[in-house]
Order: structure tokens, then sequence, then C-alpha cells
DNA sequence: GTCTATAGCCGGATAGAC
DNA sequence: GTCTATCCGGCTATAGAC
């Protein structure tokens, strides 16, 4: 699964006017770490605040001072990371435009999530639990799935166009499978880092879905 | 991810003497049941000892009488599971005799748990959030992962030596890809049951990592 | 074998002093 | 902006009457 794909220096939140909000801004993004951290190691409902609030280092009431809720915490963590993939992918647009390039996307968002066990852990985790009825970021979650698999689909309807894609391959196929082995492989890799290498599994599925070497 | 592949008449429990006895073994698989259901649909942490006892009608301490603790609960469902599933694949041992039957074998299995939807969504949830530290069954998962890729190989040991593998396919990679594509595409279906067609993912698979028109 | 009562803990969240 | 004190809820689990 591909949380993002770029680095980190959000650009989300409007530039503050002087010094005295910068600490201030500091802090909120302090939190914002403390909280990929804790969701990603234990998942929403097992994190707790007093956790997060501990990791930098501050009392847990002081956390409602930057977030009113729990649940507008995780959402802010899973906007603020939408917001550095959307640098790298347009809803609805391809994401490369060269159909040759577009294994070799895959395998360089894969590559660099390995630096990212946090955020690995955050999307594999609360998307699992988030099918759970009555959880706070279940219609987040459907959202996202369909968008990146419509995201992969326009990336592999490009190569079908080139005549890159396997017989008897849709683009459609292509990116539900994508999908899917990455998310399991990565799963696997959760609980079990050295039974799996995910980056290997996924660049032999596209070599078998596409008729490149990748 | 193929939590079992029979049917439910669990064998696990010895034979009870008489009468007395029987309505007291019969309230224990109610438990079990109901605590699938509730381990399936919140996860292990999320799910409360109440709503199993409210499930089964009864009042949450008188659980406490069959199971010493909400963490011997869910490991007794887990082991009643693979009870079950044992019936069918032995550690070790290739799941069928025949290499061309090995496909059909897994499409059986994934026919039979859209019939199971609890128990789905118990092994997926659960397998998630057991990476978790400090989970009561991480170990359990991180032994039933390797169990799970050991029996697949093997069944694909039997497909390689009958030429059935495609090139480049070796057992143990498509046993690893298998699960891993299963569990994704499953978790896909957990979180949009309409987005996906779990067997047809799986079926595809199959026939791209083999020679067989499955 | 099932219940009531309750202990004990920890979670998120509020009020208000500083 | 950060703290202390505190409320309120749910949870697992225990004790003990019936």
């Amino acid at each position: 699964m591909p949380p993002s794909a770029a680095e980190s220096p959000s650009p989300t939140p409007p530039p503050r006017r002087r010094g005295a909000y910068a600490k201030s801004e500091q802090r909120r993004r302090d939190i914002l770490a403390a909280a990929v951290t804790v969701f990603g190691a234990h998942g929403y409902r097992a994190g707790s605040l007093k956790e997060i609030a501990d990791l930098v280092g501050m009392n847990p009431t002081s956390l409602f001072h930057y977030f009113p809720t729990k649940e507008a915490l995780l959402q802010a963590v899973l906007d603020e990371r939408d917001a550095v993939s959307d640098q790298v992918a347009l809803d609805g647009e391809p994401m490369v435009s060269r159909a040759e390039d577009v294994p070799a996307l895959f395998l360089r968002i894969a590559r660099n999530n390995e630096s990212l066990p946090g955020i690995i852990g955050l999307y594999t985790l609360v998307a699992a639990e988030s099918s759970t009825p009555g959880h706070p970021t279940r219609e987040y979650f459907i959202e996202r799935y369909r968008r990146i698999r419509r995201q992969f689909a326009s990336g592999f309807a490009l190569m079908h166009e080139a005549g890159l894609l396997a017989p008897g391959i849709t683009p459609e196929y292509a990116a539900s499978s994508t999908l899917g082995l990455w998310d399991g492989v990565q799963m696997q890799w959760m609980i079990e880092p050295e039974a799996v290498d995910v980056v290997e599994h996924l660049r032999r599925h596209l070599s078998m879905i596409t008729t490149l070497e990748v």
C-alpha cells in the first residue's frame, strides 16, 4: 500500500505571521509525528493520547489545545499524508506521462516506504481497523481505496494503450491485484519483517502482469 | 487468507459423559461462536466480553466460568479453527496428492470462506492487530503465517515437480505471493465488499503463476 | 452455573488556575 | 499554552450469594 512517495516538509498549514506562533506550529507538527508513531504501532483504538503526549513530552490534556478530539488528531494525520502524496499523483490523472515508467514509479514508492515503517503500520493497521462498524475513519478508507484503485488503473491504462500489459490483463484488474498483493505482502512483513521482501514481490508481480522486464 | 476449509462440527473437546454436561458443552460452543462474531467484527482489543455475553444471552461475568480470561477465549477460538483446518492440511504435507488439484483446492477454500465472513474478519483483523507490540497473539500469528507459507509452498512444490509452474516461479514465491494477494484483496473486500471479487482475483493470480487454465 | 455487586484501572474529555 | 484536578464512562476481573 502506498501511503506517500515524497518527503515530509508538509505544505498543509498556511504560513504563520511571526515568531510567537513558530513554536506553536512546531508543537503541532511534533504531535502529528508522535501520532503517526503511536497509531502506526497500536492502531487508532489501542493507541492512547497519553502515549502520544509522552512522546512529545507534554501532558495529555494539552493535546486538546491543538486537536479537539482524538478522532480529529487521526484525521489530521491522514490529511497531512494525503497532501504529501497528492504532490505525486493527482486524482484521475495518470501518475506519470510515459507508459514505460509506470512500474518504476510503483517500485520507487515501495522502496521509499521501506524508510517509513511508522507510516506503513499506520495505513495498514488503521485500514484494517476501519472496516469495523462504527469506526471514525470508515468512510475515509472506503474513499481512499477507491481513489488508489482509480489512480493505479489510470497508470495501467497508459500501459494498456501502449500494448505493455500481459494478455488478458485489464487496467482494473492490474490495479486491484497490485494493490492487494502490496497490502498483503506488507502485512506479512509487519508480522515478521525477515519473512518477505515487499519490493521484490511487487517487482515480480509487475513483471507478470506486464510485458516489460521490470 | 485461508482460515479453514471444512465445516464446523468441532472435534476438539473430548466427549462428555452424560446429560448434565451436555448443556454446559453447548454453552461453551455458543460462547466460542459469539466470540468469532465479535472478534471478527471489532478485533480483539475493541471486542468486548459484554457484547459476546449479550449474544449468547448471559451475564459477562458468567463467561469466566468457561474461560479464565479474555485472552484465553481468543486463543480458544483460534485453536478451534486450527483444529478444523488441520483436517484439510497437515503441516508439512502437501494439501492434495495430485499436482493438478492444487489450484482447485485454493479456490475451494476461498469459495467456502465467502460463507464465513466472521471468520475472515477474525483472521484478517486480528492478524493485523497482532503485529503490534505486546499483543497476546503476536507469537501465534508469526507461527501461523510461517506454517501457511510452508503448506502453500509444499503444494506448489508438487506442481513445480510436475512442470506446472510458470517459468521463473519458485514454490516459495508462489506461496508468499498467493497468500499476500489473498490477504490484501480480502482486506479490500472487508472495506468495501462490492469493490472486489476475492475468488476471481485468486483464480487469475493462480493462472498467471501456473501453466494451467484454472 | 449464573447471578449481583463491586473493585480497579485506564480511556477520553472538561473546568479552571496559573 | 500548559498544567492539576476531576468527571464519567467502559473495560476486565474478583467475591460471594443463591
